[in-house]
DNA sequence: GTAATATACCTAGCGGTGCTATGTATATTG
DNA sequence: CAATATACATAGCACCGCTAGGTATATTAC
């Protein structure tokens, strides 16, 4: 077992990750994912592989994003490419309310 | 299974929860759970009794929060009061630490 | 007097996600 | 041709929010 603090910023990362991957992938309007590990560690939001590739693929079975498969103009192994669908920018337009929503709430209480 | 945004928000809702029911209790010093519940609602932040009970037993039994039961001066159901522990101080300062931290990233990427 | 309501706390079990650990494949560099 | 960098993938563990129920005491309604 870890140490308290170390699991609960594990569940406080539930959802909130998601919520940054599809905005990001709003911001750069296609990305890859390899490249989006770059870009998660240069804003100091480290992601492990583990945990990108499945959530990437589950919102592309779920067709929050749609992904195609990149194979000319690249050198070595081919890219995966995601972008939004329709559905994908409805859905973290009302993510986005509900995430201010609560951090609303949060500095209610701090202060 | 439920909508795509439904799961979503409980899963949001993981840690999150944990970090505004640490900070209420530190706000009123001494509160005893079906309050909590009360006071969560007010604020737009309303908590399931089966999620709120078990997460306060939890915390009790890491030693975050001590629990008192208080039988005298009250009718009806005995009430049991929760407060912080040293243990429980020190923890939520690093947690509202790291939430904040994260609450950056997103309205740096948001922007 | 007893049925209904309000107050107050509790728990078994389900479902979903972040992480660990490991695996596969291609191209470049030493 | 071994090592490294790039790039994607998955099985399985641990954990927590919620559902759906339950127990117990005191007050109010009829």
């Amino acid at each position: 077992m870890v140490d308290y603090l170390t699991n609960w910023k594990a569940q406080i990362r539930r959802g909130y990750l998601e919520l940054c991957i599809l905005m990001l992938i709003q911001k750069y309007e296609r990305i890859y994912g390899f490249d989006l590990l770059e870009k998660l560690k240069e804003i100091d939001l480290e992601m492990k592989e583990g945990t990108l590739y499945p959530l990437l693929n589950r919102m592309t079975t779920d067709k929050v994003l749609k992904a195609v498969w990149e194979t000319e103009n690249v050198k070595g192994h081919p890219r995966k490419f995601y972008s939004l669908t329709k559905e994908g920018i409805k859905l973290l337009h009302e993510m986005k309310n509900e995430y201010i929503r609560m951090n609303d709430i949060f500095e209610k209480i701090a202060k």
